[in-house]
DNA sequence: CGCTTTCATGAAAGGCCTTTCATGAAAGCG
DNA sequence: CGCTTTCATGAAAGGCCTTTCATGAAAGCG
């Protein structure tokens, strides 16, 4: 076994070498470089031509360091494995990409004290911008964010009233189209199993559903609500309870598309026929819900435009310090899962 | 409207605001920081007082510059949306955070041109490592890569056999476990609809499920092989055009479980009665194949430990150079989707 | 033709750290 | 007690860029 070691690693060409090549100074590539505009048209080509002989690239911290941007911007999300993410975090990328713009990406799991270590390692490392998505804190973070001075859009999560830059849906209107639906069909005993992680989501498509059954006259009463995590087994137990009542609700309007999926699992597990005899809904969209097998109405978010939309956000944040906050509609997709309660 | 502008930005606090405060010289916070054993402890006491009353954090692109490590690796992926990845990166994360490193996390969208582009703005931005989960054309990004002495680690894609790091599972094997489980049930025609995209895990998985079937006596021929993308229309034309061979297969294998997803509502659509009628295969194991609405039989990679272990080799890649590679099992999970073949 | 503008380029400073080399005090040793 | 080690600290150099200020040539102007 022999003194592995590192790879000789070639020492990577300087400014300094690739104005030597050129015959100029290297304040002349770098303008070459930066601002071309600014260096004689023949001038740039030699250093053009030398910066590809030698496949010169700007260290990136020397070049930080000096007092340019720093050409990345930190996205926090509660997980990885958030399956809604995917799109907005896609085209959030895309966008951003284009303009040579890392992404610097984080998860926090839904808790706390990550959030906090999460972005202090963004604001250490030097971000231009941070995109968070969920926090369990919003209004600790935003301290710390603002302090620092780096802006900061909040995408798809209430977050706090304080937040200067946010782009988002409206829970609230979401859980109106759900209601109406489920009204319109002349269900009149809706339960929610609700969503006890996300918080603030949670907590405004709970109290829009409220809202909106009171709006029509009907009440949510306690025993046909229940927030429960987004385990399978925990979804499944909460279904149970709602079911439980003495008298069972005939409609489930689910805080997101997992607990649905759980809910119509349980129910086909215990015989309950989903839409004879119980109506689901969802929130959220995802993919699989439109597959014939599941069929389940749900409520979609514009994923992907949010997801610009952010991007567009944040890059008008580091140009200037205006507040912003954008709402986008949401649709209420009629599936397989909602029907007319049985007859009493 | 006044004159928005930039927020002030406190000025950030540098080495030498610790050092006067402290009464030390920069270069004994600097070790009290970075290598705390050099330092009286006294003395490191006082540095670190004067660190938490100013909120000093060490510029990083300075300290790159001073020569330490970037404490960034970058991550390449084919897309965010790429479900099975989630899982993957959500391990990966944690074990680099836990380490204080960062990700710059891109996306190539299955396009040699952008693969390229990604890699290059790694090394140029200047990265520890990089690990690599899908690319089109291995063999030219191995050549950036090592060329500047960058360690890389491929996950679960075959990539190039000169990957000096790697860590996945064995296609073959995986295709070995499906054919002999459906071969058991008394299949005899099987047919394949294989992933057009991820070529080479695509190739390896139509490649391993031949080589099985003729060490069953059986064969795959041509018209019992498609190769599609991943839009649903595609996937189910491919299962329209399997299906209308004049003695259509008993059971179809499916690339990955989104392409089963498809085959099951395209079945489904057409009243073909899975598993009675027709058995369908998938390769991934996403979660919802093991919804009961669903129930798909399914390879079932040990993700989570691919992405730790993923981790872990990028790790010891920065530190030496020793080549490795890994192979995690795989395990079959046998669902409602395959049964014995009908009758003849 | 003399002055002001524009254009093109460069010198020098500066951004904020870490590494290397140097130095002196204290401790250890025979 | 004189020498070598260890410990603790600092000075200086250096990493590689960009920004600012300066300079001279060329162009434009009345």
């Amino acid at each position: 076994m022999d003194e592995a070691g590192k790879a000789p690693r070639a020492r990577r060409p300087t400014i300094a070498d690739v104005a030597r090549l050129s015959g100029v100074a290297p304040v002349t590539v770098s303008r070459a470089l930066n601002l071309p505009d600014l260096v004689n048209g023949e001038t740039r080509q030699r250093v053009f031509d030398a910066v590809s002989q030698l496949g010169y690239q700007a260290n990136a911290a020397a070049r930080v360091l000096a007092g340019s941007r720093w050409g990345t911007v930190g996205v926090q999300v509660p997980s990885l494995d958030h399956i809604m993410l995917r799109h907005q975090l896609q085209a959030f990328e895309a966008e951003l990409r284009a303009r040579n713009i890392s992404l610097l990406i984080s998860a926090t799991n839904y808790d706390a004290h990550a959030e906090k270590e999460v972005i202090e390692a963004f604001l250490a490392r030097g971000v231009d911008a941070i995109l968070v998505t969920h926090l369990e804190e919003p209004d600790q973070i935003y301290d710390l964010v603002e302090a620092r001075g780096v802006p900061a859009v909040m995408m798809a999560s209430p977050g706090t009233p304080r937040a200067r830059r946010k782009i988002g849906y409206d829970d609230a209107a979401a859980m109106a189209k759900v209601a109406d639906h489920l009204i319109g069909l002349g269900h009149r005993r809706i339960a929610m199993l609700g969503d006890s992680r996300a918080q603030q989501n949670g907590a405004a498509r709970v109290n829009g559903l409220a809202a909106r059954l009171r709006h029509h006259g009907l009440d949510l009463p306690d025993h046909r609500v229940i927030r429960c995590g987004h385990e399978d087994a925990e979804a499944k137990a909460g279904f149970d309870w709602l079911m439980s009542a003495p008298v069972p609700p005939t409609a489930m309007v689910c805080g997101n598309d997992a607990l649905a999926l759980s809910a119509l699992a349980r129910a086909q597990e215990r015989g309950i026929a989903v839409p004879r005899q119980l109506s689901v809904t969802g929130f959220d969209g995802i993919e699989v819900t439109g597959h014939p097998l599941i069929s389940l109405s749900t409520i979609r978010a514009p994923w992907r435009r949010l997801g610009s939309g952010a991007a567009e956000m944040l890059l008008g944040a580091i140009e200037d310090d205006k507040p912003r906050h954008v709402t986008l509609p949401v649709e209420f997709i009629a599936r397989g899962s909602t029907a007319p309660p049985p007859a009493e």
